[in-house]
DNA sequence: GTATAATAGTTGCGTAGCTCAACTATTTGC
DNA sequence: GCAAATAGTTGAGCTACGCAACTATTATAC
C-alpha cells in the first residue's frame, strides 16, 4: 500500500522532470547546432561519445538506447562532413572503429564549450545537497535504464 | 577549481542518464501505443496532463516544454477520435479548454496500467535510500528546466 | 569442412514529431 | 477606439527514427 503511493509519486515525478528537461536540451542543442554548427542533436550525442573513446555504431546505438540504423545514419552524415573517419579493425572485419578527425576535435571542443555552459549555467544556482543529490538520482536513473 | 570539476561531472551524468531515459521511454509507450491503442507519445502526454484537471494546449505546451503548435496538433487528432472535447469558456472565449470524454477516461485507465506499470517495475528493485535520492534528484532537475 | 546462426553495419521506406511563420479570433491597455 | 498582447490553428518543410531487408564477416554445429 504505502510503498505503491510512493511509486505512483516517483513516477508522477518521472513525468513531470525527465520529459520536459530532455524536450528542452533538445531544443537548445538544436539552437546552437542549426545556428553555428549545422549540426542536429544526435549527431552531438555522436561525437560526444567518440570523443571519450573510440567506439562503434552498435556500442553508440547501445549506450544512447537507439538503433543501430539511427547511429549508422547520423555517423554517415559526419562521416561526410569529414569530423570522423571510419577505420578498420583488421581482426574482426565486421567492426568498424571510429574515431575523430583533427577538424571534428576542433568542432566539438567549441560546441562543447557552448553547450556545457549551457547546462552549467542551469545548475549553478544549486546548494552543494542540491547537486548531490541530482548526482545521485541521475546515476539511479542511469542504472534503471540501462539494461534491457 | 573544484566547482567547476564537480559541475562536469554533473553535466557528464546529466547526458549519460537523461537522454537514454527518454529514449527508452518514449520508445517503450510507442510500443503499448502503437500495439494497442494507436496512440502517440506525445498524444499520451497530452491525455496524462489533461485527466489530472482541466488544461488548454497553453498551459500543455507551457508544462511539457514544447509548441503550442505541437500541442494544437496531438490535440486535434484526440478530439477526431473521440477522446478529449474542446469545450468553451464564457468569460474568455480565447480559452478552450480541454477535457477527457468517457472513451478517453477508459482508455486513459488502461493505457496508463500499462505504461506505469512498465514504470514502476523499472523502479521497483531500488532501496528506499535510492528512490528518495531520485525523488529529490528529480524534482530538482524539474526546477532546473521548467522556467524558459 | 561446410552449412547455419549470429553479429556488424547499411539502406530504403514510411511516419512521427517537431519548428517557424503566417493567420484568425478574442481581450487588454492606453 | 485602436494597438498590443494572447489563445489557438494551419501549412510547409525538415529531422529523427524504427522496421525490414540487405551485405559482409565471423562463430558454432555437425
Amino acid at each position: 500500500m504505502k510503498k505503491s503511493k510512493f511509486n505512483q509519486i516517483i513516477i508522477d515525478k518521472y513525468w513531470e522532470s525527465v520529459p520536459p528537461a530532455w524536450r528542452q536540451t533538445r531544443s537548445k542543442i538544436r539552437t546552437i547546432a542549426v545556428e553555428r554548427f549545422q549540426m542536429t542533436e544526435e549527431q552531438f550525442q555522436v561525437l560526444r561519445r567518440i570523443r571519450r573513446g573510440s567506439a562503434s555504431v552498435s556500442a553508440l546505438a547501445e549506450a544512447s538506447q537507439t538503433s543501430r540504423s539511427a547511429v549508422s545514419k547520423a555517423v554517415d552524415v559526419l562521416v561526410r562532413r569529414g569530423l570522423v573517419v571510419r577505420s578498420q579493425d583488421l581482426n574482426d572485419r565486421r567492426n568498424i572503429p571510429l574515431a575523430l578527425t583533427d577538424e571534428g576535435q576542433r568542432v566539438m571542443d567549441s560546441i562543447f564549450n557552448e553547450a556545457e555552459e549551457w547546462l552549467s549555467a542551469r545548475f549553478e544556482h544549486l546548494s552543494q545537497e542540491e547537486l548531490e543529490a541530482l548526482l545521485e538520482g541521475m546515476e539511479t536513473l542511469r542504472k534503471v535504464f540501462s539494461n534491457s
